[in-house]
DNA sequence: TCTGGGGTCCTAGGACCC
DNA sequence: TCTGGGGTCCTAGGACCC
């Protein structure tokens, strides 16, 4: 029989800034997403204050001034790397072991004798090497294994481990959790399924499969299998190769001006080629979008996109900046005000395998690409991003750039934000 | 007067996840 | 003044081909 463990860090954003404030232990902490546009991270205490998820900050000025709450910036630096000192205690002690996100990771625990107890042991070491706190859910499918999760999590008496698989009164569990939180159900199926008197995971469990199938495709019936125990979705340690590569960002304030928006999608277009080097990839086709503020249906509204094939496969970043402009003559239009703009790499395939074509440059030629390429990325990554870049990717202080008052030091990525001895406090 | 059928590829749109 | 960013997958429909 099939064994899941999910491995999930509490309130993971928060934990993390958190570890090196620890004047913070006990009070309210958020974290908001980029341009400090709404909260994406928040303490237990600052739950208990009534913040949503996703809650815009502006909103909550008020109540973070009040209530004396600690307001962070989102810093990758920090969390990337603490996740993976967490993900590497779980590859010590677990056999199988697939990152699922930045701070979730299923285990295969199928033919391990007291896999409750190796939880246990799982969460203590975690706690005793990162200082993370972490919930563990034990069930026989993923989709199980999550709404485990979800039950460690909210009920402290169970010491944050739960074992779905040996409770004696599984279906009580699938009768408390709402529709809406089962995993692979989202917020649209969510309300389908009430306004259809579908309200509990049990339910959705007892649904005609074929409803299921034709509602909400294969996907759904996967979802609904896993539900009464039938493992559909196994644990991989090899990451699915990537498809696609994204690089897109809000405005600090709303942009009309082609000028500027063609600087801004240029240094998109950079950020994802350096992205696409990292990860040994070259792409087929650059997309390029725009888009106006969803929220202010008072201006006029455009969402523009196109997509512009290159020649062949690459990653050198001239060729995807050019084609990007290109792309961009056709996605943005004069007269409108716009909020948000993203560069997105498709057709991806590995830099190492590829086809030669008619089309191909002469090896030469792309050796060269590629010599100056790897120059440029190993200079910025010695003196930090944009150290060496384009002429047209400009320099800070720009109209479009992300407003981000509020980022904690680079704890442990840099070298010049390490925490000082007696100048840490909470 | 009559207008096949099957396969593939691509894209847009919609749903989901963290 | 003020609502994130980065991914995945499925399906339907059209273009194209034989």
């Amino acid at each position: 029989m099939p064994l899941y463990a999910l491995v999930d860090c509490n309130n993971f954003y928060a934990s993390c800034e958190r570890l090196f404030r620890p004047g913070l232990k006990g009070k309210p902490v958020v974290v908001l997403s980029n341009n400090d546009g709404c909260v994406i991270a928040r303490s237990n205490e600052a739950k208990a204050l009534g913040i949503p998820m996703g809650a815009p900050a502006f909103q909550w000025e008020h109540v973070f001034r009040k209530q004396g709450v600690a307001v962070f910036s989102s810093n990758y630096a920090l969390y990337g790397d603490l996740s993976a000192r967490v993900m590497t205690v779980l590859e010590d002690l677990a056999p199988r072991v697939e990152v699922y996100s930045i701070d979730e990771a299923f285990l295969d625990l199928s033919g391990v004798a007291d896999a409750p107890g190796l939880c246990r042991k799982i969460r203590a070491r975690v706690g005793q090497y990162t200082g993370i706190p972490v919930s563990i859910g034990l069930a026989r499918t993923k989709t199980l294994a999550k709404l485990a999760s979800r039950c460690a999590k909210k009920d402290p008496a169970l010491g944050g481990v739960f074992d779905l698989a040996g409770c004696p009164d599984p279906e009580a569990i699938l009768a408390a959790a709402e529709v809406g939180d089962v995993w692979g159900i989202g917020p649209r199926h969510a309300k389908r399924l009430l306004s259809r008197g579908v309200r509990t995971a049990l339910d959705f469990s007892r649904l005609p499969a074929d409803w299921v199938r034709k509602e909400m495709t294969v996907v759904g019936l996967q979802t609904q299998m896993e539900l009464k125990g039938i493992s559909c979705l196994p644990v991989s340690s090899a990451p699915a190769p990537r498809r696609s590569v994204l690089c897109s960002r809000s405005f600090g304030q709303l942009v009309e001006d082609k000028e500027h928006l063609r600087e801004a999608v240029c240094a998109f277009a950079v950020r994802a080629a350096e992205k696409l080097r990292d990860a040994g990839l070259e792409a087929q086709a650059v997309q390029v979008f725009t888009l106006t503020p969803r929220h202010r249906e008072e201006l006029p509204q455009h969402q523009g996109q196109a997509t512009v094939t290159l020649p062949g496969p690459t990653n050198f970043t001239p060729d995807i900046v050019a084609a990007t402009l290109r792309g961009l003559d056709e996605a943005f239009r004069q007269g409108f005000a716009y909020q948000k703009a993203g560069v997105l790499l498709l057709g991806l395939t590995p830099a190492s395998a590829r086809q030669r074509s008619l089309l191909d440059l002469p090896p030469e030629e792309r050796q060269r690409q590629r010599a100056l390429m790897a120059v440029v990325d190993a200079v910025n990554r010695r003196h930090g991003r944009g150290a060496l870049r384009l002429a047209i990717s400009s320099a800070p202080d720009r109209p479009w750039h992300m407003r981000q008052h509020r980022r904690s030091p680079r704890y442990t990525t840099s070298w010049d934000e390490l925490p000082r001895i007696g100048q840490v406090k909470g």
